[in-house]
DNA sequence: TAAAAAATTTAGATTTGTCTAAATTCATTT
DNA sequence: AAATGAATTTAGACAAATCTAAATTTTTTA
């Protein structure tokens, strides 16, 4: 039997998971900046993820989940995503204002619960942000899309993906009507900044920042 | 703007609210009772919530919710029974295994998701054991419900309400096939010990005893 | 490679929610 | 009306999750 974790143990799982998939080793002050806590802080609970046997950690050097911790996260991540599916699908809350909501309900605890939530929603296989939904074996689709930065001049390609959860990132994209399903095609590059032109729905002509086009996935059309 | 709660404060919330309803005033022993704590605790929090302004309580005399709890009470039941609701009408739970997680999911802190999911199950006004659902002004539905020890001999009634949600008496009730919706006929009271026999479904004879009569409500049909 | 800077941990404090044991207050009863 | 007993509160403790400030370790750099 799973030993169960506080609220505040799945928020630091759950931290540790998505930054050990960019870089395999994680650090103090980072998931200190992710979770918006303190390293102090951090450290106390790292200590305590460590003797729950689910934690590579020594003092120092870094840290990630062991396969057992991975196993946590992703049914942490599976619950957040199937209930954001649900709200945008059947409650009809828009795509960009899911996230908090989903914070909570994703710490809800109940197997049952969450096996009859994926079959009422037929078993999606991405949330509402496109990001793949783990089964309730922890398997979950590759994600195959590339980052905006990637693309060509010319090349046309549809967002699928938007990889920052980050306020005012989603604020930005709606007053720019920018989301999930836009169409759009690459006009300009900068090389001074790193901008990028971009058209959308083949009319509407704007610049991206790079940090913005880089918090952007898309499918290439 | 109300302020916020935590869960140990909207745990005794609700419970306050529900003894109330029965004599007015609430006293710590019945409270702690109710909670399964100790009434040490239930004294330090009693402070809590008087320094929030939503309690009379003076030292040794009893404490009741004023209209500022008490609408924060209805707020928490209106939750808990809108999830108990769909949990049973879309996700096809039993109505007697609803119970802990709704407990739960009762403490999501969201107004929009709650009314939304209102909208979604189409506003139902009971929730699936037969209690009323506060709207989201805190107003609800009368409950024309019957004791079943308030029966007469050979009076026929269908049940609409479990009082009690203690775990041990919905095993009782799913082993005597008796559940929301049933209907029964008195057969005969016992002044022994208060226990009565009833016939379910024109077939099935049973006998009750006088706790389990007490958590039984009716419609008489 | 020694000093400075950065990252991390430790030490000690705070808040919340709980507990036990002891003290206090209230109610009952002779 | 004093004594007993029940109900309640107070006092003091503890675990969880956080914090700040100081100490320590690692890394960088001059």
């Amino acid at each position: 039997m799973q030993p169960n974790f506080t609220v505040a143990e799945e928020n630091h799982i759950k931290a540790i998971y998505h930054l050990q998939q960019l870089s395999g080793k994680v650090f103090t002050n980072d998931l200190a900046a992710a979770l918006e806590t303190r390293p102090a802080s951090v450290t106390d609970m790292l200590k305590k993820l460590k003797a729950k046997k689910i934690l590579h950690y020594e003092p120092y050097q870094g840290f990630y989940l062991n396969s057992e911790g991975k196993k946590i996260a992703l049914g942490i991540i599976r619950k957040h995503r199937l209930w954001e599916y649900f709200l945008v699908e059947k409650l009809h809350f828009g795509w960009d204002e899911v996230h908090e909501v989903a914070e909570q309900l994703e710490h809800i605890n109940s197997k049952k619960l969450i096996d009859k939530l994926d079959a009422f929603l037929d078993y999606p296989r991405f949330d509402p942000h496109g990001d793949p939904i783990p089964d309730s074996n922890g398997k979950m689709a590759a994600q195959q899309q590339v980052n905006l930065t990637q693309l060509d001049v010319n090349q046309q390609a549809e967002i699928c993906a938007v990889a920052s959860q980050a306020r005012g990132l989603l604020e930005l994209l709606k007053h720019s009507n920018i989301g999930i399903g836009t169409k759009l095609e690459i006009k300009r590059r900068f090389g001074f900044d790193q901008s990028v032109e971009i058209t959308i729905k083949n009319q509407q002509t704007m610049m991206l920042s790079h940090q913005v086009a880089q918090a952007l996935f898309v499918k290439i059309i």
